[in-house]
Parts: C-alpha cells; sequence; structure tokens
DNA sequence: TATTTCGTTAATATTGTCTTAACCCTGAAA
DNA sequence: TTTCAGGGTTAAGACAATATTAACGAAATA
C-alpha cells in the first residue's frame, strides 16, 4: 500500500524540498499553498497524513485543521504542523485544533522521513485497534477516544453528557434503559438529579442526531434503535 | 435466609469497607482480590449476588463473569460490576458478558446496601417466577430487555401494564390465573382497580395477538393457551 | 474580565396510557 | 321465559409520563 502526504506550506522552496523527500521512499505526495486549498485537496486526494504550516496567508494551520476534522472523513487522519523553531508553540501544544503533532523547522530530510515514517505506523495501528474503541451502528459512529460522533457523514462534538448518554444507549441498540438506569449510568449514584433533565438531553439528542433515533417508552425508559 | 454476597476487588480497603458496611446489614460476606479466585470461591461459596470490579489483574470482570456464567450453576447469580464513573460502559453496557447492573464509584456504603437489597429482591422474584428475560411459547416471543413482543414474526410495542399482563400469563401457559392474582401481581396490592380493567385490558391483547391466545375461565380468570 | 457553552430546572404543553361508566352479550338457574 | 351473574365492548375522560421552551447559574473559554 503506497501511504499519501499532503504538504501545506506557502513557500514553494519548502514544498519542493519535502517533496522531492519523500517521494524518493515512494510516498505519494500533494501539496497545497494555503489552508484553504489544503481542505480542498485532502477532500479528493485523502491522505493518511497532513504536515502543515501553521502561519499561511488565506487560512492559517490551525483554522485548516478545525475545518478538516469536521469533515465525517477528516477524523482518522494524522495532522502535524510544521513551526519555526522558536514559534510560540504553547497553543498547538494542546493540539486544541485537532493537531497530533509538530515537527521543528528547520527540517531536515533525514528527520523529516523518518518522522513521516513513523506517523504513518501509528496511523497503521490505529486503524487496526479502531474497531474496539470505535462503535458503528447504522450509520452512526461514536468515537470514544475524540468524543467525536459521526451520523451519515454529518461530525457532531457532543457536549460530555450528552455524549455519555449517548454512548450508553447505543451501547446496546434496541435494548430500552431506564430512567433510573440512566441516572446511574451517566450521572452516578450520588447526584440528584431531576427526571425533566434527561428529556432534555433526550431532547437535544433528537434534535442533533435524529428524532426517530431515539424511541421513548412511556413509563419504562428509552432505547435507541437504527 | 441468608443471603451470601461475593466481593471481587483487588483493592483490600475497598473489600473491608463493603464487607463491613454488607455484614451489618445481616448478610453473609466472602471476598476475592482477583478474577480467578472469585471463579473458585463462587464454586464454593454459591452466592446470589457478585459484586465485582472490573479492572483487576489475574483475571478481569468481565472475563469472570463469562466464565461463572459458563458453569452450570451460574445462571442464577446475579453479577454487577463495580465501575469509576465515566468508565467505558459500552463493553458492560451490553451485557455481553452476562452482567446484569453496575454501581459506580466512589461507592457510597448507604447506597451500596440499598442497591444490594434491591438487587436480592430481584434475585428472590427471578427465582421465584423463573422469569428468564425471554420467553418463548408457541410463536410468540416477550423480549423484557427490549420491551417487545414479537408473534409470528410481527413486531408489537404495548404499553406498559398490557406487557405486564402478558409476560404475567405467558410465563405459565395453560396456568389459569385469577383475577385477584393477576391484580396483585400486575397492578400491587395496594392499587384499587374495578374489575373491568382487566378485561378491558385481555381484550386489547387479544386485539393485537389474536382473540383465541387468552382464555376465559367464567368465575375463575384467565390463561394464557398457544 | 468578558463571553460563550453546558447542565439543570421550572413552568407549561402535549401525549399516550389507564380507568371507568354505561351498556351489551351469554348461559344457566329459577 | 325471565332473571341474574359474570364477563365483553366501547369511548370518554382522568391521569401520569414525557416534551418543550426558556431561563438561570456554573463552568469553561477567550
Amino acid at each position: 500500500m503506497q501511504f499519501r502526504v499532503l504538504l501545506v506550506d506557502d513557500e514553494q522552496d519548502i514544498l519542493d524540498l519535502l517533496k522531492y523527500n519523500l517521494e524518493k521512499e515512494g510516498f505519494a505526495v500533494e501539496t497545497a499553498t494555503n489552508g484553504r486549498l489544503a481542505v480542498q485537496t485532502f477532500q479528493r486526494f485523502q491522505p493518511q497524513l497532513i504536515l502543515m504550516d501553521v502561519m499561511m496567508p488565506e487560512m492559517d494551520g490551525m483554522e485548516a485543521c478545525r475545518e478538516i476534522r469536521d469533515l465525517p472523513s477528516g477524523q482518522e487522519v494524522i495532522i502535524a504542523f510544521l513551526t519555526a523553531r522558536n514559534e510560540d508553540y504553547s497553543q498547538m501544544a494542546g493540539f486544541e485544533s485537532g493537531g497530533d503533532d509538530y515537527i521543528a523547522k528547520p527540517i531536515k530530510p533525514r528527520i523529516l522521513v523518518s518522522k513521516v515514517k513513523a506517523w504513518l505506523k501509528r496511523w497503521e495501528q490505529k486503524t487496526d485497534s479502531a474497531a474496539s474503541s470505535n462503535v458503528d451502528t447504522g450509520g452512526l459512529v461514536i468515537d470514544k477516544e475524540k468524543y467525536v460522533v459521526t451520523n451519515n457523514g454529518q461530525v457532531f462534538h457532543l457536549p460530555k453528557k450528552e455524549f455519555e448518554l449517548l454512548a450508553l444507549l447505543v451501547s446496546a441498540p434496541g435494548r430500552v434503559f431506564t430512567r433510573e438506569y440512566i441516572l446511574n449510568a451517566v450521572w452516578g449514584n450520588d447526584v440528584i438529579v431531576g427526571d425533566r433533565t434527561i428529556d432534555v438531553h433526550i431532547r437535544k439528542l433528537r434534535e442533533k442526531l435524529g428524532e426517530e433515533l431515539f424511541k421513548t417508552i412511556k413509563g419504562v425508559g428509552y432505547k435507541f434503535e437504527p
């Protein structure tokens, strides 16, 4: 299998250098010169790895990263940032925008190649074991690591409680969960919240993911049915 | 009758705490510190209830649960898991390993005791009526978990009272249930409802599932016959 | 600090379920 | 044949459970 790498930088020199070195190693490489183009190219090219400069005209790396992560196909790809050494990467260190790693400029070809190989290795492992941490039921994919839900291609970032409620219901499609049980599972046995709280969260899930997915059994509880 | 409870956790502190509180309530308690020991102790001790941590050395809770369920004597016992809240309950919520319920850590003694009592109450009922969660009698399948009735492939979603009445009658096909008994079982001994109420519910069941399935014994009661 | 997002609740609306009243039917005893 | 007891049937209304909306404080975020 040939791996695909997308390079994004506004300096053509750097793009050429990196591309040359990666292609020499047998990777398929495409390039983009700003964030907006990167998002477009990503959708067509579907790379396993994106190497992206943070500072760019038109749309910066962070923003592009977020946009890509919001695409249904943008969950799996590894995104690594290129940064000037002294650049303030405190912002990205937390990877709030969904970046996985970074590499400091100036970039030495050797180091780049070995890093890329390491990333792609990680990508392979990740997709191997993805089945365990991801639940997939009838077009609805729940990624417990990233706290992200994908429904028929649309990506949702659900708040914690909603996410947990959803994860619970989806864990056994068709099974009815009583209110009592739900309270235990999602809120814990020491927290006391009113019954309406569950309704409201159910409502939000229905709003976001589809009314018909969550069925009410009056006097009993709720169930998820694809 | 004294109930027997088996506690399984790798932390001695927790075992001590739980044991103390349960013994104070009059339960017979034994403990084990990993899954393997739990299975052994179970065979000797034959408890009605097992409280088990999910994460343990040697053999984890899930695996132990499965092994116990595979024993001839492991069908009746109620197995509840101790879990850190927000722990990944996707695996256990589906009860793939045969667990019945769980309680979230940190565990407050009060809550523990009341839960244990509820579980043991359920155990008593369970063995009383041998109410397995699925009943299948002559093309009629009652799935208490999914709260769904299937009759010759057709799926019905019955309201609560109807469902309970049906479940009662079907639990002993051919047996006649007196009106008094039905009132006790479905409505509870404190609720007062007129006699016509039962008729009406029977009517609805006949309408939905077939006239001939529910036979009236005048002056006595009703029975279900496939 | 300013701002936004979350979680919860209160108040109200809405829905499905349960119960009942009123009346009908049947068979057996008077 | 009447009468009566037990059950059958129907639809209306009572009732309880859930839905919905907005609003508030708390928490996270900028």
